[in-house]
DNA sequence: TGTCAAATTATGTTCGATATTTTAACGAAA
DNA sequence: TTTCGTTAAAATATCGAACATAATTTGACA
């Protein structure tokens, strides 16, 4: 009957629990709302502190009641949902202070967890960081540069490339909370995008700390890297976001 | 309309999960039992992989399917249990190798959060940390000195008085991070305590921390703290645990 | 205009149905 | 006899829908 579907699915990588941006497969119907959630949530298509619920959200995904509970007590521990005991689900809400806290803790843990990479380098992970940084430059940011439609391959590519550079810290803990940190700045970026966002030479500060890094001197490629997210944080706080001040 | 309601709310942001020791009150049954089961893999009462097969929890909580689900899956966000589609949840295991992950990376973290609080001190700041340290200073490590029955209420104000520590670095998500870890931590902390543990003078490690702190001293709190640290983990991995290596 | 209670809505939970995985049994080939 | 592969049966996980309970709104009355 339904062998042939099983096969085709078959070979889903394990991939034990490192939250895999690119949606995993659905093998379960929760898991499939969990990773539509979260992305509707990061693209701004849940808008910041938006009530979530239950009956709304069953016709959206078109499920029943189980599953989707699952999807927001999962996304309620990840910080995309706030969930408040008999009150229900909410997205979770933006501010100026919290992007301000983000990227702080963000800078603290990738400038331990870059140091640590740089020292454990290998040949191997050298090639991918080149590699990672060439599909990066050969893929557009804006699908449609008039309208800035951002690029969900350029997204995807340039998480993988600030994973892998730290990705040799030896630490999945470290690997999972620096994951974890990306996606809600990255949400910050999103928002900030649908707002028009100012354009920039990032690819060049993406080279730098690329050479940076390849070349092993840790504290000029963690010099880059930080200057690299206070000025995307800079640029995002002086955005007319909609959802920020009151 | 709401506007008023939105601009209340607006600011209690953040926060998303302080996961506070003691069980938090039973807003919702799936809240409850996600406090218990907590607990039970903490103390080892629930062994290390071992399979969680929702039958018998349903037994050992009295409740129903669905809240037991909403606390698996919160629990496994945790890292306190493994969940696999299709195949149900497990409580997650423990290797030395994953000890000392785990220990790296708390050190990583808490010397940053230790630095900024102890940078951003304030009187009431000392003032806890001197009560807090107070507080575990009076109380036995052990109910029963014989049987090394472990103290709860011990364990509670270690916990606090580690947490008041870094309190102030200013970043909910480092305090998050780092009491994420201090669970996982403990978790290790009681699974060997089972295996009969070793006594050392830990409060006099403490004395030394808090006096640092307080004074101001950061690089001798944190190299202090860095050696407490280090030193449980080599105790908890000497020792004879049944659940390690195979 | 303010207060309280009924009505309404939404959330949390239980239970039963369905799909999947695991276990066990059986039999053929080495 | 042992090993391996196949198949049936049991156990388990996932899901949907009806039920119970709590929060919120509505509207009557003072």
């Amino acid at each position: 009957m339904n062998e042939l579907k099983n096969a085709l699915s078959g070979n889903e990588n394990a991939a034990s629990h490192p939250p895999s941006h690119p949606p995993s497969h659905p093998g379960t119907l929760a898991t499939s709302v969990y990773d539509h959630l979260r992305q509707d949530i990061l693209s701004g298509d849940l808008a910041p502190g938006e009530k979530l619920r239950s009956g709304s959200l069953r016709g959206r995904y078109d499920v029943g009641n189980s599953p989707l509970r699952e999807a927001l007590n999962r996304l309620s521990v990840d910080g995309f949902v706030v969930r408040e005991d008999q009150k229900g689900f909410s997205v979770a809400n933006v501010s100026k202070r919290c992007l301000e806290e983000l990227i702080r803790t963000r800078c603290w843990l990738e400038e331990v967890a870059l140091r640590e990479s740089i020292g454990n380098r290998t040949v191997e992970w050298e090639e991918q960081v080149v590699l990672s940084f060439h599909h990066l430059s050969r893929t557009e940011r804006y699908l449609d540069e008039k309208n800035k439609t951002p690029n969900a391959k350029w997204s995807e590519l340039h998480r993988t490339f600030h994973m892998t550079l730290i990705d040799r810290c030896n630490s999945q803990w470290m690997l999972n909370f620096c994951a974890q940190l990306y996606d809600q700045a990255s949400r910050y970026c999103q928002l900030a995008d649908e707002a028009g966002f100012i354009e920039r030479d990032s690819l060049k500060e993406h080279r730098l700390l690329m050479d940076a890094a390849i070349d092993g001197n840790a504290d000029e490629a963690i010099r880059v890297m930080l200057s690299h997210y206070n000025r995307t944080a800079d640029i995002i706080l002086n955005s007319d976001m909609e959802f920020f001040e009151a």
